[in-house]
RNA sequence: GAGGCCGUAGCUCAGCUGGUAGAGCAACAGACUUUUAAUCUGUGGGUCCUGGGUUCGAUCCCCAGCGGCCUCACCA
């Protein structure tokens, strides 16, 4: 039987024995005409009387529990917030019995006239009620919650109604996925989806996970990136195009890499990287604002909005920092990213090897990443690094005037990159070219380039000049929720598996 | 992949120099009609992550493994 040398589970089992002897069902069905916890204490006024006014109808968890004899006091939680019922033995003669039967973790409704006790708490003097669903194991602990992390992750249920700044993230983070929505869906971009299951990785530079197809007998991967698929939308016409979705990347797991992970991906026809540029730092100030708002923290007296993230405070305010990569490159490696030679003695001189066969861009690029990028962790407002060398980019369009560099910018927020963005590539000939080009020193998962004939058939339809963005949810969720493990803002990060038979998730809970 | 820290009751955590484990909450029995992590009296509850080793004796020391967190490497 289920956990069946569990004492406590037992105590419980014998509880639900008793719901049953009375004729409740301890896993009961729909019930009507609730409304929500932090509803019901709307409808308490300073003109309400003691023993209460309007009736009201309320359920959720049973998260504390005060039995002080004919009295029992009992906090309800459900997604909006708690609400103090006050249960009496001489308004519920007949079902005294059943009401000494609730016990902490159960589901149930209350309802009754909300008034307040002598200490002026908001409560619902029961009149009814009833167990909507019994709890055979007991909750995490009423004051401290879950604190195991592990415990957390694998059981997020125990987490989200144990703890309530879990649950709020994760309510957060939905919001901030709307809102994304609406926002797009003023600028006139339409919601697609393209394949996750792709026979070409293409978009990005990343190590893929691999699948198979039975009946087709062919090898598929899971998408990388939705980038080129996007792109064939624009060739057809869809002239604003975004997809939020999951991308999977079989890359090392940290507090900012989760396996697979959540983009929002948008496309706009006649566009380009500054007009990326101004949609991504108008929805960023926004979100910003908006949870500034939500978070109900003091105006400044400059009108700045700034959000706490980890030990410090980040500067929304537009307009964001901007500034060049070649300007960053100098100032931070010392040397002028085009000045081949000194480039290669830099590297040498930084313990990078095979500098002599290793391509010119791939070498900033390192140089870049090992001595500039850390620099913009120290910043405290987000800044768009702009103008990246060209052989990094192959889906890039490249700078007017100067073909070294390519139309890109990524944005920094708080050490984090958050935001990639282009004016798209579309020549054919270009791109047919940087499919084709293995740039020397790099293996092929890290170049980028992946050829991929259709897309390139698809460009030599025509595909309108546009510019192209990519916003990391789950980080974006990190940054304005103030949690610096991306594990907190995903609800079910992926984690080693406990072993065979024992013990996975469910290891302390499922079958004996 | 490397290094550091961690794993003790259902939960949150103590545990000294190596001498077979404690508290609070929860549970169980009881008291209590205005509590706020209610309070009070009493009771039960342990594969000290797993497996080896050292030792008269290991939660503690050593080795290996499993799992988690952090830093680094790789990446977004």
């Amino acid at each position: 039987m289920l956990q069946s040398d569990n004492p406590e589970f037992k105590f419980r089992l014998s509880r639900l024995e008793k719901w049953q002897a009375a004729g409740t069902d301890p896993f009961g069905s729909r019930i009507e005409a609730l409304i929500s916890a932090s509803a019901a204490r709307e409808l308490h006024t300073s003109e309400t009387p003691h023993d209460g006014g309007t009736i009201a109808k309320v359920a959720g968890r049973i998260t504390l529990l005060r039995d002080i004899g004919k009295l029992i006091f009992i906090t309800i939680t459900d997604w909006t917030g708690k609400i103090q019922i006050g249960l009496a033995k001489q308004f519920l003669a007949a079902h005294w019995e059943q009401a000494k039967l609730l016990e902490l973790g159960d589901i149930a409704w209350f309802s009754g006239k909300v008034g307040h006790t002598k200490t002026g708490e908001i409560t619902l003097w029961a009149e009814q009620f009833g167990l909507a669903c019994k709890s055979l194991l007991p909750p995490p602990e009423k004051f401290h919650g879950l604190a195991d992390t592990e415990s957390r992750y694998r059981q997020r249920y125990l987490d989200l109604s144990a703890n309530s700044e879990s649950l709020d993230v994760f309510l957060t983070r939905s919001r901030i996925i709307q809102s994304i929505r609406e926002f797009l869906s003023k600028r006139q971009f339409v919601e697609v989806e393209t394949p996750m299951m792709q026979a070409i990785p293409g978009g990005a530079a990343a190590r893929p996970f691999m699948t198979h197809h039975n009946a087709l007998d062919i090898d598929l991967y899971m998408r990388i990136s939705p980038e080129l698929f996007l792109k064939r939308l624009l060739v057809g016409g869809m002239e604003r195009v975004y997809e939020i979705n999951r991308n999977f990347r079989n890359e090392g797991i940290d507090t900012r890499h989760n396996p697979e992970f959540t983009m929002m991906e948008l496309y706009q026809a006649y566009s380009d990287l500054a007009g990326m540029m101004e949609l991504t730092e108008t929805l960023l100030a926004s979100l910003a604002e908006a949870r500034h708002a939500s978070l109900n923290l003091p105006a400044a007296a400059d009108g700045k909005i700034k959000l706490p993230y980890g030990d410090r405070l980040i500067d929304f305010t537009r307009p964001f920092q901007r500034l060049a990569y070649s300007e960053l490159f100098l100032q931070h490696v010392g040397v002028a990213m085009t000045d081949a030679q000194a480039v290669q003695q830099c590297a040498a001189q930084h313990g990078i090897t095979d500098v002599a066969k290793t391509d010119h861009d791939v070498l900033v690029g390192m140089l870049f990443e090992r001595l500039a990028e850390p620099r913009l962790n120290d910043l405290d407002q987000p800044v768009f690094v702009y103008d990246y060398p060209a052989g990094l980019c192959p889906l890039t369009r490249r700078k007017t005037g100067q073909p070294h560099l390519a139309e890109r910018f990524e944005l920094y927020i708080a050490g984090m990159e958050l935001a990639n963005a282009y004016t798209e590539l579309n020549d054919p000939f270009v791109q047919h070219e940087t499919f084709s080009a293995q740039l020397a020193g790099l293996k092929e998962e890290d170049s980028m380039a992946r050829m991929d004939h259709d897309f390139v058939t698809a460009l030599c339809h025509g595909m309108p000049p546009a510019g192209g963005l990519g916003i990391g949810i789950d980080r974006l969720v990190m940054l304005l929720t103030n949690r610096t493990s991306i594990r907190d803002v995903v609800l079910f990060p992926l984690l080693k598996s406990r072993g065979a038979g024992a013990a996975d998730a469910h290891a302390s809970t499922d079958d004996a």
